[in-house]
RNA sequence: CGGGGCAUAGCGCAGUCUGGUAGCGCACCUGGUUUGGGACCAGGGGGUCCGAGGUUCGAAUCCUCGUGCCCCGACCA
């Protein structure tokens, strides 16, 4: 992409609204704008960014064995008054009457609406298991928005059903969706926690939060370090074998958010193992087994011919809070600092002198054979001021900077520059493309 | 929902106390000089001063009532 032709409305000073480094760098960035509180619009930039994770996330829950759907913004209140939380949710549900004065609302999960395509279609136990997911946008009409992305109102947030014959094959679902998780978080650069969670009236140890650990987090977390060291499962994990051992493993040092914390346990732990920090909730999955199945009647029947309810669990990551996470975890004082899976461009090409001829087809050249290679390419191609092209490279955080200028070109030499290490070194103008196909 | 604050050009702000031609920096446009880590010179454009009422010869400024946004707390992917 040449910048010249792109959109990427970049803000020199601090807006004074964002308090928190990943709202401000995003404003800066231009990857976002506020329309309203809560609710932002995406540039291009950011909405690279955001299709980026969101395939991440695709990729792992389709190789977990959960099957993409997409269903509706907009639910009709009905289905939630079969459930009873018409009433429960409160304030926080968005409720909007159409031109008929039928009740609808915008919807802030899908419990109710998945039941509800599950039990038109599903009567065997044969069928069973099943997992249906979708990446869809979500409305809570939070009290206090915040943070930017981080806790709009509008989220995007991909939220998976699990439907199974008993709580044991639950647990299987569970287990699931817990690896799928570890491997997503990993994927995008990220060393997420998972915390054993508030399961409300259900009861058991079949909920967990996935927080990661940062200094601007929104609540207090505590764990063990060895939590930190933990090996993620690779993609060659197989999702139809036992997960136990792996998932016990994820389980066994102690992990607890400040509401599920027990302080004397966590001082049995050496001083020197006790981690305690702030943490951004990016997931949380849970197993609710018949909560909603029985209210709205999803039910299957075994083998012996016996209809009985469907056991669910629900699983959420929220996409959109990701970036703002991902910020958080990893910037600098000149800006971002994306990890090349999310990164919404790999190289940043610059040139340092647009409207020389000998620059611009250098560079040109370079721009081609980079894209033709797969590469994904900013090409600053503009004849602004030198000074502040950098500071925009870094800003936006592409993981390398390929830079083309005069004075290099005159032994034939480009230079290129690790975002992240700031590392620059430089390459002969014939072997840069191979020398940037080989970097991560 | 409790507490605090803000609203003046795209962004950051001054001006408000003490009413009298709407300003500054950055950004933007034109011309020129520049060019290797947030340039320089000259010129220029851009404002329902959040809204509605009121007081006054005259309101960004004073009064009343709204609205929006931000921050702290309680709640949440």
């Amino acid at each position: 992409m040449r910048l010249s032709r792109y959109f990427l409305p970049i803000i020199k000073e601090n807006p004074k609204e964002a308090e928190i480094v990943s709202h401000r760098l995003m404003l800066r960035a231009g990857m976002i704008r506020q329309q309203t509180a809560g609710i932002y619009s995406w540039l291009p930039l950011g909405m690279r960014v955001l299709q980026k994770i969101e395939q991440i996330v695709r990729e792992e829950q389709n190789r977990a064995g959960a099957v993409e759907l997409l269903m509706p913004t907009l639910q009709p209140a009905d289905l939630w008054r079969e459930s009873g939380r018409y009433d429960a949710y409160g304030k926080e549900m968005l409720r909007i009457t159409d031109r008929h004065e039928r009740e609808l609302l915008y919807g802030p999960t899908n419990e109710e609406m998945i039941t509800d395509i599950f039990r038109s279609s599903v009567r065997s136990y044969k069928d069973l298991p099943l997992n249906l997911y979708h990446i869809q946008w979500k409305f809570r009409d939070e009290v206090r928005p915040r943070f930017g992305i981080m806790r709009g109102r509008e989220f995007l947030m991909k939220d998976a059903y699990s439907f199974d014959v008993d709580k044991e094959a639950a647990r299987h679902a569970y287990n699931r969706m817990f690896v799928a998780y570890l491997r997503t978080f990993e994927r995008m650069g990220l060393k997420a926690i998972p915390m054993r969670a508030d399961t409300g009236p259900i009861g058991g140890d079949m909920s967990h939060e996935f927080v990661i650990l940062a200094s601007t987090g929104e609540s207090e977390v505590f764990c063990h370090k060895d939590m930190l060291e933990l090996e993620v499962p690779g993609a060659d994990v197989d999702f139809d074998q036992d997960l136990t051992p792996i998932v016990d493993t994820w389980l066994t040092p102690y992990a607890a958010t400040d509401e599920m914390h027990d302080a004397s346990a966590f001082d049995r732990i050496p001083e020197s193992y006790r981690v305690s920090a702030r943490g951004i909730e990016v997931g949380h999955i849970f197993y609710f087994g018949t909560k909603y199945s029985e209210p709205m009647g999803a039910k299957i029947a075994g083998p012996d011919g016996v209809e009985t309810p469907i056991h669910m669990g629900s699983y959420g990551v929220g996409v959109s809070r990701l970036l703002g996470g991902i910020i958080e975890a990893s910037h600098d004082e000149a800006g971002i600092i994306w990890p090349k899976s999310v990164a919404p461009f790999d190289i940043g090409l610059i040139n340092m002198r647009a409207g020389d001829a000998g620059v611009d087809s250098a560079c040109d050249d370079l721009y081609e054979k980079l894209t033709n290679a797969g590469c994904d390419v900013l090409y600053d191609d503009t004849d602004n001021r030198a000074g502040n092209k950098f500071a925009t490279m870094d800003l936006i955080g592409l993981p390398w900077q390929l830079i083309v200028g005069p004075r290099g070109l005159k032994s034939g030499e480009v230079e290129i520059k690790n975002r992240k290490t700031g590392e620059r070194e430089n390459v002969a103008l014939d072997g840069v493309v191979a020398r940037l196909l080989s970097v991560d």
